[in-house]
DNA sequence: ACAATAGGGGATAAATTTATCCCTATCTGA
DNA sequence: TCAGATAGGGATAAATTTATCCCCTATTGT
């Protein structure tokens, strides 16, 4: 597993919530477990463009943080299911506000992000 | 300047806002800005971690996003002034948003991060 | 027998982001 | 005259995160 070499800044409320949400699919991946989406391959089917792998670890570090929890069936085939624990489901208003402003400027954000793409590659 | 390779995903609100705010000072320097620190000395001594070259980088992609203006006064020493646009004030409570769940949280958050990078160390 | 399904995870490469280092310019004050 | 403040930015290294690839377990269906 990779080790840190520069300890993250834990000083305010802003370093703290970064810490447990950074990480490309975090944010969906608590989105869709919330809509009931449970298991590894399910998650998997609504995040195609992302690698199990990636997914696996992403959700073990927010097992880690607590946002979630990872009910293992003795059945074969494996059954895992993820569910958001009280504290995560805290964080889904939290995540409501930030797709509500994405949503909201939908247009202009797309074309302002759009435009830097493209100047960056001339 | 760095190309993408991958482009990214653009498809909901949440991909949007993670867009324009992804970077680890940006946050901080809206904040900031917002807080009436307009000059970018300023903004460096309120974020010490950051080096210039970053603090600077950064700025200039919330301000092709739109997020910020530069004011550039023609006077030697330079004297350059970063204020949020309109668009770029509402994201501010936005961003209050995320830092109050921080804040609210903050015990329990310290505790998980550290256990985690203390587990990562063994 | 073989593919598909379900979930895990190691090893390594590639992509991306941050950090470091160094150089530019001009004025002010010691 | 030299240091310090102010702002900008190139080149490169280091850190970090994601992606790729490959392998393992056991059952069910073809």
């Amino acid at each position: 597993m990779y080790e840190r070499k520069i300890l993250p800044n834990l000083n305010c409320g802003l370093d703290l919530i970064g810490e447990v949400l950074y990480g490309k699919w975090k944010i969906r991946l608590l989105w869709f477990i919330n809509e009931g989406h449970k298991r590894q391959s399910e998650l998997q089917r609504k995040i195609p463009d992302a690698t199990r792998r990636v997914l696996n670890i992403q959700l073990k570090e927010m097992e880690d943080h607590e946002l979630i929890t990872r009910k293992i069936y003795p059945v074969v085939p494996p059954k895992v299911e993820y569910d958001l624990t009280e504290f995560g489901k805290t964080l889904i208003p939290v995540i409501a506000t930030l797709g509500n402003w994405g949503d909201k400027n939908e247009e202009r954000l797309r074309t302002v992000i759009l435009k830097r793409l493209k100047s960056e590659s001339e």
